[in-house]
RNA sequence: GCGGGCGUCGCCAAGUGGUUAAGGCAGCGGCUUGUGGCGCCGCUAUUCGGGGGUUCGAAUCCCCUCGCUCGCCCCA
């Protein structure tokens, strides 16, 4: 076989799978839409440059997963591995980002240069949600209620929140001053990765999967004795408005997130029943990001949820389409224009309408309408046609109990009328 | 980038050295040109991911390669 296939990591979306995806977009758009957050939407092509000085260069997303290419401008440009500092770099562009209270939210594919495996594709997709020029604790309670929520409103069971502070920008980097220099003495002790990671992205260390490692770090410094009091003070406020709202969470000290970018909350929602791959959401503040990049000091929060993931956890009850309703067996030169115009008529009611163009034998389009389990049938032949008329009848399992009723062309009352009472009325209820 | 598993029709699969590669589902055609659930009949892989080798003979053995998949790392 030399047909052509997918690249790795990319996956066909097709329409029996979609119809989940529909409903779980669906589910979520409306979500935001009742908290009052808005869309934005930005390129998915950026400068490479972006995402090195938005993410930082040293994060593993930047330095190792992006998919990056020369245009033929010779102008290096990246497929955006995630939202943020795009919708940072839009704001910043568009004059806005100082533009208080802006609630936004994004969906679509991120890509990222991986190893695919379970719940891991390259192209991806992503819902992020960013609360731009919030800087108050209850915006951080307010984002990851939204989240939580919004997961919970998608049946997904088994979530666990957990919740860390990485401090200001003097905390942070009067801990890694401290911690950088014991890392120093202890080097021998670490894993390789680790030992990379010194001088590129300390904090990272605390975040490690070596158990060897972990142990070490028991006697190194701690973020959290470096903590001002007042990030102190707002981290606890956090976790007892947490607890007031009944969202349970736990503590993680060792949470600091890949990204650069991100101060003071930081948190992640992981689901059991995912196996490896369990991150299911992350987010946290980034107040420096915008300045960082150029806009003026303006504080964020946000987070983002794969939505591979949640279609992986959501439920069959969300695989559910509508049937048709209606499907127009005809044949005929006179029966098929009829049955076009009856079709484009009946469009307008809030109907599934599948007119037939196969102008094969009657009962070939008989076995299609049963196949495709459509509530009704319409049959219109020559002879109905030359009399301006069709007929139309259920076409359920009962189907020796239906009984055929013949309309005229022209004669809208009665089509509305079998239709209200036969397809609509439990639609409407 | 590193490990493990797997690759026979659109899907699920049997076959593990002998001359025709089961079967099921789906699809198509017919029994039944204008009325559907069932049933019956027929059709649908010169070929077993690709390449090379061993052999009189390979889907079956060996080598290489590609792909898929799961895991590590990291993340959504």
């Amino acid at each position: 076989m030399n047909n052509f296939k997918n690249l790795r990591g990319t996956v066909d979306l097709l329409p029996d799978q979609l119809i989940k995806w529909q409903n779980v977009e669906k589910i979520i758009i409306e979500q935001l839409i009742r908290s009052s957050v808005k869309e934005i939407r930005t390129p998915i092509l950026e400068m490479t440059e972006l995402f090195m000085r938005g993410i930082g260069e040293g994060t593993d997303v930047v330095s190792k997963e992006m998919y990056t290419f020369l245009d033929k401008g010779e102008r290096s440009c990246a497929l955006r591995p995630e939202g943020t500092a795009s919708v940072a770099r839009a704001l910043i562009q568009n004059g806005i980002s100082t533009k208080p209270f802006q609630k936004l939210w994004y969906m679509g594919p991120m890509f990222r240069y991986e190893r695919p495996q379970a719940g891991r594709q390259r192209q991806f997709h992503q819902l992020g949600v960013e609360f731009v020029g919030y800087k108050s604790v209850r915006s951080d309670i307010e984002i990851i209620t939204l989240a939580w929520d919004i997961l919970e409103k998608l049946g997904i069971k088994e979530l666990n929140l957990e919740i860390n502070t990485l401090g200001n920008n003097v905390d942070r980097s009067n801990f890694q001053k401290a911690f950088v220099k014991w890392l120093e003495v202890n080097k021998n002790f670490l894993d390789l990765d680790s030992q990379k990671r010194i001088n590129k992205n300390p904090l990272r260390i605390l975040d490690t999967k070596n158990v060897q490692t972990k142990k070490v770090l028991d006697d190194a410094p701690r973020l959290f004795d470096f903590l001002s009091t007042e990030s102190l003070e707002r981290y606890l406020i956090i976790k007892e408005k947490l607890k007031l709202l009944k969202i349970p969470f736990i503590e993680n000290k060792n949470l600091v997130r890949g990204l650069d970018y991100y101060t003071h909350t930081a948190f992640e929602i992981t689901s059991g029943s995912l196996g490896s791959q369990a991150t299911v959401c992350g987010g946290g503040r980034y107040d420096n990001l915008i300045s960082q990049m150029g806009g003026t000091e303006t504080p964020a929060i946000g987070f983002a949820i794969g939505l591979e993931r949640i279609i992986l956890l959501s439920g069959k009850e969300l695989e559910e389409s509508r049937d048709t309703d209606i499907y127009i067996v005809n044949k005929g030169i006179h029966a098929e224009i009829l049955a076009m115009e009856l079709s484009r008529k009946l469009r307008n009611y809030d109907l599934i309408v599948e007119l037939d163009l196969s102008g094969t034998s009657f009962s070939k389009q008989f076995k299609k309408a049963n196949k495709l389990k459509s509530k009704s049938i319409i049959v219109i032949g020559d002879d109905e046609a030359l009399k301006n008329e069709f007929v139309i009848r259920l076409f359920n399992n009962e189907y020796s109990k239906n009984k055929e009723e013949t309309i005229s062309i022209k004669d809208n009352i009665k089509l509305e009328k079998w239709v209200q009472s036969n397809l609509l009325l439990d639609k409407n209820l």
